[in-house]
DNA sequence: GTTATTGTTTACCCGTGGGTAAGATATCAA
DNA sequence: TTGATATCTTACCCACGGGTAAACAATAAC
């Protein structure tokens, strides 16, 4: 057993009292879910999955939560919310579009390494009704907006070489959210490394600045 | 209704002449259902929707396919099978580590707007049992390990910047991977463009080739 | 103590979906 | 025509999991 605090396993033993703080519950049980939906995805995972790993019964659950669902959509909410906190501080700070991107891509990785951050990349938003679907839809919709803001920015202030600001978007937010379906706590890479790299890789490219174009071999 | 091929609808009418070449069948059972894991996902898609999409009633599945997970398996091989093709292809031909590296980037993108091949990075692996997990998730990591050694070949023989191989490979892994969760076949974004840019993007960089580095604001 | 309230359990309901048994229908070979 | 075979359907079984009813236990208030 490693000796962490991120991966911390207090919340378990949140029942072990009876008459302990009901917010206390209701977080723990979230983070249980969370990590449960993270292991195993939410389809996988039975409202008696969460309850045994909490030494509790399953309708114990609806005391605290209306239904399964509602768990899943407070993930989000807090996943998310955790998302929104970088894009304001990104806005408020920074110089130009480079700048405002590599920014982007550092604290979005370290979001990404969080569980309730993971849920909201990871997680099958086709589990969720049509509403509360709508509103993650929107929400994400808005991250891509704002990247690719980021992005034109610098095209405009001459920091970031022209490109198709769309699609550059698509490929920096792709690498970005996969690393929620590869990273594990207690891996050997650190968030820390991971956001740095990522950083320096998605702005700096690859190739050895030199040539600027190669020959390219079209498989099939 | 648009007049494509690659999307096409043909494999809906293979059963409805009982004499058709039973191998003609199974592979539309094949596509329809590629299709529906698609677009709903595994487990939202049941047998007797993959029957209804055909016209026949869920048993007659059973003629052609032991279990739901079967076909599932079959998706992969199709898939896997496509990379494998590109895999020796880049293997094959090319130059130096970058020129590796941008042809996979290229082939790897179409790849990943084919049906069989989004599959095999879209659809959730635990879906599998045991053992047909492990040949995929082998078959992952060696993917993996080859785009990881074309960019060692790279940083060796100069092409390629030097940098951590093993997390720029996730990168760019991650980058493609998340082609299947955004792309449709029917969308403004052909596969051309699509893998043009990425290839572009990847290997590049965002920034303008001016200075080699810049501030970093880190939030939070 | 007694009572009201909150927290938790045992026992159950029921829809869904994978899978099958056994019969019906078509096709081919003789 | 007549089986033999491959194909497909109707009708069913069963496990699993979300959700609930109703009773039971602990705590707080008086």
């Amino acid at each position: 057993m490693p000796k962490d605090a991120a991966h911390s396993l207090a919340h378990l033993d949140a029942f072990t009292s009876r008459r302990r703080d009901p917010a206390t519950k209701r977080e723990a049980v979230l983070k249980t879910a969370a990590q449960l939906f993270l292991e195993k995805s939410y389809g996988r995972t039975s409202m008696n999955d969460v309850a045994n790993r909490l030494n509790i019964t399953k309708p114990a659950l609806y005391h605290y939560f209306r239904n399964k669902e509602q768990i899943l959509i407070e993930c989000y909410r807090l996943g998310t919310g955790l998302i929104e906190e970088i894009l304001n501080e990104i806005a408020a700070h920074c110089g130009n579009g480079l700048e405002k991107v590599d920014a982007f891509i550092y604290s979005y990785a370290n979001v990404m390494t969080v569980n309730f951050g993971r849920c909201v990349m990871r997680l099958d938003d086709a589990d969720l009704s049509s509403d509360a679907l709508a509103r993650v839809r929107d929400y994400k919709r808005k991250i891509d907006r704002r990247l690719r803001s980021f992005i034109q920015e610098g095209i405009d202030d001459g920091s970031i070489a022209p490109c198709d600001a769309k699609i550059a978007a698509f490929a920096i937010a792709g690498a970005l959210n996969w690393i929620c379906h590869w990273y594990e706590p207690e891996g050997a890479l650190s968030a820390e490394e991971i956001a740095t790299q990522f950083a320096r890789t998605l702005t700096q490219g690859l190739a050895e600045k030199k040539k600027r174009s190669g020959p390219r071999l079209v498989a099939k």
